[in-house]
DNA sequence: TTGAATTCCTACTGCGTTAGTAGTAAAATA
DNA sequence: TATTTTACTACTAACGCAGTAGGAATTCAA
């Protein structure tokens, strides 16, 4: 029941672009000595982001990824979909294809899935890269 | 962010022993045959939740499994933990012993994964096998 | 026009975890 | 004493995770 690497560090990734929103593209390997993360791991991360739709890339020298809308139109939700796939705890109390199961009509522990997916989305779907950088500031501020 | 098939088999025994709880000790056999589950791997899972106190055994013949207390007093988080550890997601978050990590001072991602533990346990931790059962009343009466 | 910077794509690998299987010892009952 | 049942532990196949590696394609700048 962990998140995966994948998903931790997409949501580091992103928020690093996000505070280097207003400089244009930023390198993975600039992100990849910030963050102190693999610049060819990175790489496999945003690649999928990238495909999802979530940052836009430019290849070539100056190239790099920036996010694809201001931070505040971003969930952290959308962020970890992309790598970790449905929040939802077993397959069949997914969101969107729920599997199929023999089960299904006398089982009811699918309902609890079903209402901690729930939970877990309700979280994530309503916190946005621009909610991290506040925190962010508001952390720094006490220090 | 999946749920193993060890937890999702444990949420099933011990609903399958809460609707027996009436007939006293019921043999780990009889279980895997209701709920179409190898003993052997049975046999491992519910030893666990002895281990935990949420079960006594009886051996020998007319022995067998029984929950340790009323359906009612039973959560599924309890269950839960017993097979899959500390529910959130990361574990610098975790309620009991966070993991220490070098970029706790700096990291605000934590506070996500905080939130989404949370979530999860305010779920798990307000089920309780009675409710399941009462569930289970519902959806037959309405075949 | 060449070299450097950068994304893009895909194959490979070591390692730990998951999902079981299997066998046997110990205890209790009838 | 035979049968039923838990208790304990070792084993294994398959899979996913975490990361490494290398090279092709593209773009910019000198």
């Amino acid at each position: 029941m962990k998140i995966s690497t994948k998903g931790r560090y997409a949501l580091r990734l992103m928020l690093d672009l996000a505070n280097n929103h207003q400089y244009g593209y930023t390198p993975v390997k600039e992100i990849s000595l910030r963050q102190d993360i693999s610049d060819k791991y990175l790489e496999q991360i945003i690649s999928r982001l990238s495909k999802a739709g979530l940052v836009v890339s430019a290849r070539g020298a100056q190239g790099g990824y920036k996010l694809a809308k201001e931070p505040e139109a971003c969930t952290v939700g959308e962020i970890l979909r992309v790598l970790e796939g449905d929040l939802a705890p077993v397959a069949c109390a997914a969101s969107v294809h729920p599997a199929s199961c023999p089960r299904v009509d006398d089982c009811v522990t699918t309902e609890v899935w079903r209402r901690i997916g729930n939970a877990i989305n309700g979280v994530v779907d309503n916190i946005t890269l621009a909610d991290l950088m506040q925190w962010q500031d508001e952390k720094c501020c006490c220090k």
